[in-house]
DNA sequence: CTTGTTATCAACCACTTGGTTGATAACAAG
DNA sequence: CTTGTTATCAACCAAGTGGTTGATAACAAG
C-alpha cells in the first residue's frame, strides 16, 4: 500500500465498482449505504472500496452523526490528466517529427547499413 | 483478464515500471532488452509488463528478424481523458452550484425538516 | 437501558499480480 | 550444423485484492 500517489490514483480507478461510485458521487455526496445499494456486495465491501479512493485522495469523509457522508475530490485528478497530456503530447510529437521525415525522403528504406561490405 | 477497456488502461498505469516504460516509448520505439535495460529485472518480467500494456493497447509489437520493437499507441489514452475530464466537469459543475446556493441564501442550515410538526 | 441503523474492524478465502528460474522458439553468423 | 542473441512460454511463489461473515463502535429513538 505504500504506493506512490500516481498508481494510487491509477490504481483506485481500475476497478469499475470503484469508477461508478466516482460517476455517483460526481452528481453529489452520499453514504456508504446510499452507495452501496446498486451493487450486489454487503456494505463492508463498499467500505473497503470507498478506503481505496479516499488512500488515493480521490475522495473524503466527513460526520453526520452515525452517517459518514463521502465527498467527491476532484482536484487529484489533475495528476492523472498532466501525466496522460504529456506522454500523448510527447507521442504525437515524435509522430509527427517522423511523418516530416518520411515524407522529406522520397525513396530507400534502408537507413543504416552499417559493415555488410556492399562492394561497388 | 477479460476486463473492461478502461479498466485494462487504468490498471496497466498503475504500476510505476509500465509508467516509466511507456514514458521510455514515448521518446521512440525500443527492443524488450532495450526497455529491460535500466531495471533491475529479468527480461522474461518486462515482457510480462509489455503484454500487459499491449492488452491495454497502450503499446503495439512488430517483428524485426529475433527482435519485437515496442511502439507506443497514443491513442488510448483518450478514452482515459474522456473519463477523467466527464466526471471532473461533473464534479466541478456541482461545487460552482453549491456555491452559488451558498451565497444566495444568508442563513438557516436546515433545508428539510421533514414531519417534526414545527407548530404555527 | 434496549433496540435499530450506520459504518468500520478483523479474520478468512479464492484469485490475481509481479517476480523468479528453466525450457523453448526464431533467427543471424560462424 | 552449432553457437549466440532475442524474446516468449510454463511453472512456481509471495504478496496483494475483492469478496465474504462475524463482532464491535457510535449514535438516535423508543
Amino acid at each position: 500500500m505504500g504506493a506512490d500517489p500516481l498508481s494510487r490514483v491509477f490504481s483506485a480507478l481500475a476497478d469499475p465498482t470503484r469508477r461508478d461510485m466516482v460517476a455517483r458521487l460526481a452528481v453529489g455526496d452520499a453514504t456508504v449505504n446510499e452507495l452501496a445499494a446498486p451493487y450486489d456486495v454487503t456494505v463492508q465491501a463498499v467500505s473497503k472500496h470507498l478506503r481505496v479512493l479516499e488512500d488515493a485522495g480521490l475522495v473524503s469523509r466527513s460526520r453526520d452523526a452515525q452517517r459518514r457522508p463521502v465527498h467527491l475530490e476532484a482536484e487529484v485528478f489533475d495528476l492523472m490528466t498532466k501525466w496522460i497530456e504529456r506522454y500523448r503530447r510527447q507521442a504525437e510529437e515524435r509522430y509527427r517529427r517522423l511523418d516530416d521525415l518520411l515524407q522529406s525522403m522520397p525513396d530507400d528504406p534502408e537507413p543504416i547499413p552499417p559493415q555488410t561490405g556492399a562492394p561497388t
